[in-house]
DNA sequence: TCAATATATATCAAATCCGACATACTCAAC
DNA sequence: GTTGAGTATGTCGGATTTGATATATATTGA
């Protein structure tokens, strides 16, 4: 497809278009996505303390480990979003509750 | 820890504890895992038609490739969580949008 | 029909994420 | 101030996810 055309499609949804412009969209998108990762490790710290388990405790229920769980509460980069997910799952943590999360 | 204290700890915040019951409940949480995915997948294919982006121009959009796209769309279990919301955020799915899609 | 465009599927090396382990730090309880 | 439980931090080999590529299969429009 031509590059006209492309723009005339994004500009139509509302896109910027430009290369630095495109830069700091990336840029938003990435900061977003690292502040609901925040959020919920956050929430998980919070709700683990609540049902009084210890990491090693909590490790052992999602079939990871302590140190693993130690990662995921203080933020670290190098968790993903399904695990920090997975983990919320497992807690129960309710849809009402991940609504009252999201940033 | 002993295992009566860690069980008094899972039972009283609604925990049911043995083996079988605990395999039972992993399963629920992958089950409820796997379909919040697909909801966000299929959220995902019919935001980025909305947008009349195909999915080559939605991978350049986030640096990735049109297999790829199409592997997120049809609910490929070798597709993390990271990667549709960070796609999704891309779209700018609102906060409210995202609430609506969570099953 | 028949090209052109769009989407689906398979494969692969590289990057990322994983559980596990070792070890260090924190902080109550004694 | 020592001990021990709980948490934090660093590392590592293995597993998973990645973008890219190739190719097959729709789907569209003339």
């Amino acid at each position: 497809m031509m590059d006209v055309q492309k723009q005339k499609k994004l500009e139509a949804a509302g896109w910027k278009i430009g290369n630095a412009e495109d830069l700091l969209e990336l840029d938003q998108v990435e900061s977003s996505f690292i502040a609901l990762k925040i959020a919920l490790s956050q929430h998980l710290k919070t709700r683990r303390q609540s049902l009084r388990l210890t990491q090693k405790e909590f490790a052992g229920m999602i079939h990871s480990s302590q140190s693993r769980v130690a990662k995921m509460e203080a933020g670290d980069p190098g968790v993903s979003l399904d695990l920090l997910v997975k983990s919320l799952l497992t807690l129960k943590t309710s849809k009402e509750d991940i609504e009252k999360i999201l940033p």
